[in-house]
DNA sequence: CAACAAAAAGCAACACTGTTGCAAAATTGT
DNA sequence: ACAATTTTGCAACAGTGTTGCTTTTTGTTG
């Protein structure tokens, strides 16, 4: 079972072409339980690319579905891999994000949903987008 | 009333130098339902300012408890009044953010409290942001 | 109100993030 | 293997935020 075949498929099913840095970028958000931002990315690949080239990637994969966008305190922008059901163009993206003041990593929590909100009069909210923050579960280990 | 006392009161009480600039951007918060942008402030106020001093400016203001930070989706930070419960050192931001995606602005929404969250085994929340996106109360009228 | 120490503003320079236009290289379908 | 289309890499640029240093302003004290 090669890791390749995973990547490749996941573009095919995408109709996106494979190309080393979509190959090397989306094995990236795979072999990582959090979230990347553009420079985690830019370091891990080592060098190898373009930093335009990543970021036309994230853009396309965004798109595309296979990644969403986690907002964040700080200012910079991170990506996780989606889990299913999003599609081209619109992400059902309703779980809770974890943001770890130790370790500085963000985590998808899937299985805790967002919670319904009951907003003031006037207000109609399309999306709630909900980010704890505190100790993560591997920092919290003694 | 002069709306200059009520700046400079709210300086004095937080022990801070009273300057022109500190007042000046108070004024704009204070006048503003929403929130802002280090960008929106630095057009409002006309060019007057150096851009470093605003950041300095915002930045006290947000050690001090007067104003604190909204996350976003975007890659911006916000800021908005403190409603009361902030002291120096310490915010205790509990309330609903809203931004629109019709005109851009952010609101404070102070009577929506964030609600709690279970989180998984092993995670420990010290705080939990909650932004919600939509269409505003104004932009939502005929 | 003048003089002084302390604080803040302004300026220059820099680092980081993200975008756009264009030419060269790689990928796809035939 | 070839041609058309995509994607990449490069260069240049805009926006955001930071740091060090000098000048100006503020608050205080006599």
């Amino acid at each position: 079972m090669t890791r390749a075949h995973d990547t490749r498929d996941m573009l095919r099913k995408n109709k996106l072409s494979i190309t080393a840095s979509r190959e090397k970028i989306l094995q990236l958000f795979m072999e990582q339980p959090g979230a990347l931002a553009h420079g985690d990315i830019e370091k891990k690949a080592g060098e190898k690319f373009d930093r335009v080239t990543i970021y036309r990637t994230l853009q396309t994969f965004v798109e595309k579905g296979i990644i969403h966008t986690i907002p964040s305190a700080d200012n910079s922008v991170r990506y996780a891999l989606c889990k299913g059901e999003c599609e081209e163009g619109h992400h059902h993206d309703h779980h809770v994000h974890f943001v770890c003041t130790r370790c500085n990593n963000t985590y998808c929590l899937d299985d805790v949903v967002t919670p319904a909100i009951k907003l003031p009069g006037g207000y109609a909210a399309s999306q709630i987008e909900v980010v704890a923050e505190g100790i993560c579960k591997l920092c919290n280990k003694p």
